[in-house]
DNA sequence: AAAAGAGCCGTTAGCGATAACATAACCGCA
DNA sequence: TGCGGTTATGTTATCGCTAACGGCTCTTTT
């Protein structure tokens, strides 16, 4: 801890008027060239940007947001930044986002519905061009909000239930059904779940209700299940596995499904270190196919949830829109997960 | 995809004015209500809330910010976003300015010098109240940016070299030194080093140097190293000490040192697969002292960076500085980082 | 009872930019 | 020579909000 240099002159901000004054143009001159619009000479045009880099003005985009009621932000509104999920659906939006003028802006929720609708809020008062919100579940003010605001909305990552505008997802019911229809056919019969203890996760929740639906379908259900809550994934995986394999030693399970990949690859770790045969003593499976299950010594089943796609599509929605007026309002689209075996599931058993 | 319900009303967006007439009382009142600030009467004031509520008025900041020159935004700038250690260090900012009126807003570089320019600009020409930006190397025209600002910026991660402001982290340098001295008293003598290609990555390129400089003191070198760059760290992990180590089979190494703890954790499970003993046979560390690392079937070595505590310190600067306007500039908070031994790193042989 | 203060609310003048409309200079061509 | 048409620049009026100040009504004080 030192005392420091004390460079900033903390003068007065620079503003257009100064660079104007520096060049001996108008305002609105300065203006034009700083925002390449309208006809300039060449002459004027090098002058004004000679002063603008000599004095280091940084435009005012609060003045010119305010006077052009244009504001090139993007309000991107998602739960977490620390899964592994969200990171992926930015890397989508931004990939589209780079092409344009817009710039997102993220905002955490934590998986609290009254903080989603205060970050809503602050971010509203911005007056973004666009909204990207992750899941179709919010509070009746924040619906109504959105509903308000007079520009395009893009819920993402679900399409089970009802879009206040635009929607870009997976339907996790399916992907739920799906993946459980997969479990059946390969034989296994004594199902264990594990997830995370997340009442307001309604994206796991559809999955988990799409899973026990088809189980219930073929006569099945769940036979054991264990939740957590904070701590290294991972690990947790590796305990809650270790914990539901020895509840059921009378009749063991043959299947675990993980409704994530990080407590999978925990749990796909316990089993490798204690000599269980996998997939063949017991199956295992994840959800989110995560590029960092390439590294583990066995590939865990997953079901991608077309993170990168999502983001990209939903940056495609708004960046139309912000383009065109009257490009069309509540499109949904809904993307199909895709089943990865890996080697932790056995195929089919008997093809019929 | 489908059309949708077309629910937004598309009128006007609301004002003061709106609320103002509503409510029967000047747009000054209706601020001041809205702000909490100044006088009120509670019959006003409550008329003004319902009305504001009732209308759905949400505050145009950027108006608001122009009149008051006040702008309650930190600008967060960061090279990437999927690599754990950011969002970490996002979590430690947060905690803080949750306390506050402040909220953070994230760009991201790609750790590309050129684009930190740019986003830098951008989020300048927003006028906020302050800066966190990642590193203390810019381009000469960020440093000046940053220098003209005249409001706090606070360069994180690292502490060896010249800061603009303030400045918090840690010495890398003295990371590298401190984990090349333990492998050194635990006796390892052929050491590998395995890290990413990215010559841009000045850190890691301080611990780097760091790391020779003790290993040079003892008379020792590098025996073989191995860069990579994308794809899944886990996986290239494994890959890269695969290769390292079989290339050197004739004068086999007795260390791996990682430049994160991805890598590192790949190459550990390539060990265990392989029936390496770790630490016997061979030694690993890794860097950054990642939760997930818990997980692993055996713990690595690794050297904390104070993430979290980094982005907390930081963020009390900008608080204290946007508190009060003459709080010290130029603070530098060096801390320290500490070494965890895990399970792949012998201790110290002969204490003397 | 007059002065001083507190509480409440309105008026006016920007904040720093841009939109929209002049204006001026210059071009060519009838 | 004069008129339409560019091209290059300046002027004026906001954008929606807040700072600063002023004025009015009651209290309170001495």
């Amino acid at each position: 801890m030192s005392q420091g240099s004390g460079k900033t002159p903390a003068k007065r901000p620079l503003t257009l008027r100064d660079v104007s004054e520096a060049s001996g143009v108008s305002e609105m001159t300065v203006s034009r060239v700083l925002r390449n619009r309208g006809d300039v000479s060449e002459a004027t045009r090098t002058k004004v940007l000679e002063a603008a880099r000599e004095l280091g003005y940084v435009p005012n985009k609060i003045a010119g947001a305010l006077a052009s009621s244009r504001v090139n932000l993007v309000a991107v509104i998602i739960p977490s930044m620390s899964n592994m999920v969200f990171p992926e659906v930015m890397t989508g939006i931004n990939e589209v986002l780079e092409g344009t003028e817009l710039q997102p802006v993220v905002g955490i929720t934590n998986y609290k519905p009254e903080r989603e609708e205060a970050v809503l809020y602050q971010m509203l008062s911005w007056r973004p061009s666009g909204v990207i919100i992750a899941g179709l579940e919010h509070t009746e003010a924040a619906k109504a909000m959105m509903g308000a605001a007079g520009i395009p909305i893009v819920e993402i990552m679900d399409t089970d239930g009802e879009a206040v505008d635009s929607a870009v997802g997976i339907s996790h019911r399916r992907a739920g059904r799906k993946m459980a229809q997969a479990i059946i056919d390969a034989g296994y019969k004594r199902i264990g779940f594990l997830g995370t203890k997340m009442p307001l996760d309604h994206r796991a929740r559809k999955r988990f209700e799409g899973f026990t639906e088809v189980l219930a379908k073929a006569k099945l259900e769940i036979a054991d299940s264990e939740f957590y809550s904070g701590g290294s994934a991972l690990k947790k995986g590796r305990e809650m596995t270790e914990a539901i394999l020895k509840r059921n030693e009378e009749e063991p399970l043959d299947f675990l499904y993980y409704s994530n990949d990080m407590i999978g690859a925990g749990g796909l770790m316990y089993c490798l270190d204690n000599g269980i045969d996998v997939p063949g003593d017991i199956g295992l499976a994840g959800f989110n196919g995560i590029e960092f299950l390439d590294g583990l010594p066995r590939k865990l089943a997953t079901m991608d949830a077309c993170r990168v796609e999502i983001g990209r599509a939903a940056a495609e929605i708004i960046a139309k829109r912000v383009e065109d007026e009257k490009a069309p309002t509540g499109e949904i689209i809904t993307l199909e997960p895709s089943l990865d075996y890996g080697e932790t599931l056995k195929r089919k058993k008997k093809p019929l």
